[in-house]
DNA sequence: GTCTATATTGTGATAGAC
DNA sequence: GTCTATCACAATATAGAC
């Protein structure tokens, strides 16, 4: 009863132009180079999804639900600030370091098209009314410093996303290229970050 | 004796060049489209330039020194940690906001060519490991608290870097394409931020 | 140095056999 | 549904007149 007919070739495809695309972006992508992936014919791609146009789209709306923070835990109540914190840098991160492709990918494709946002944002679930809302209220009740939540807010997508999206420049600049060094500061990194951020905004 | 030659058809072309490219990226920027920004013949790029990938290389180099950050402020001795940090945030998001879509061709490039970097880091002047040894002298001092020097520069970069290369998505976002809201929090940020980046590492 | 005209190649898309 | 062959056009690059 699994679901996702594993071998159909439209899946085949979709999942060859995920990989080509969130690579390569729109315009470095090329359908031959897809077709190749996924060992199928050229024509067979305009046979499923006509244009190359539209089968961006389809990878776009993929990525984008890949990229978006999932915040369910910022919201579980009766949980302290510092351990929804915790437990979001934790899942995004996690997130984040499997799919390493595509927060420049999004970026990027956002810039070239920002109408593309808007038709996302709004079946996203993502909130972010609610989640200054909580914020405000932990300032109010003298649990964390004064700050404006969305800075606090984007601080953390900062600490989180900036890295994996820089990563061959991180890697290149500051670790010169050394794999291992490089793989232990990632792993690290999640606890750093944590710390980083209870610090900066932990009374006393 | 201004230097540079200001309507040379060179320059001309090159100026044109930095705008189509940084905004498009080298798939996305097409050789008649800068023809047009500078005015001139399609067939003049090639006469001063031979190939694409020739001009777009002098593009890079340009931008890739917009892109690294100033770090001649953290040298500067006789001056508190607190200080130095604060004058390179405010040095290094003015320089960002100045040219917002830099950091994104950047990332972007690099990822697409990661050999072009080395060619980059080695004249540039940036040297990670002295900044790490400030880090490390101030945090035996007992001055901040004790953190991975590595972690903490990637933290400083991220903060100023990725609201820039974000900007639509955060305008859109957290924002709701509030044109004025999003200024004035781009005004507040760098404060923001260097009270956000103080407090994290401040010992008390 | 600058232009017009043209060559050349790459790439998205379609026609039509099987 | 899948393939081969081919179209149509866009984009880089060059030739050659002025």
């Amino acid at each position: 009863m699994n679901k996702e007919s594993v071998d159909s070739t439209e899946k085949l495809i979709l999942e060859a132009a995920k990989k080509v695309f969130i690579e390569k972006g729109m315009e470095g992508a090329r359908m031959h180079e897809i077709a190749e992936e996924a060992n199928i014919n050229k024509a067979l791609l305009h046979y499923y999804y006509r244009t190359k146009e539209k089968l961006f789209f389809a990878v776009f709306q993929y990525a984008f639900q890949q990229f978006l923070p999932n915040v369910e835990a910022l919201f579980k109540t009766g949980m302290p600030f510092d351990q929804r914190i915790e437990l979001f840098v934790h899942q995004y991160m996690k997130l984040l370091l499997k799919n390493p492709f595509i927060p420049l990918f999004i970026l990027h494709e956002i810039n070239r098209n920002p109408e593309m946002i808007a038709n996302h944002i709004f079946q996203s679930g993502v909130n972010p009314r609610a989640l200054e809302q909580i914020i405000h209220e932990e300032i109010e009740q003298g649990n964390i410093r004064p700050i404006h939540p969305r800075q606090l807010i984007l601080n953390i997508i900062s600490l989180c996303v900036f890295p994996i999206a820089a990563k061959p420049l991180v890697k290149r600049i500051i670790f010169n290229n050394d794999n291992i060094a490089y793989e232990k500061f990632l792993d690290d990194r999640e606890t750093e970050v944590i710390q980083f951020i209870l610090n900066a905004i932990k009374i006393k």
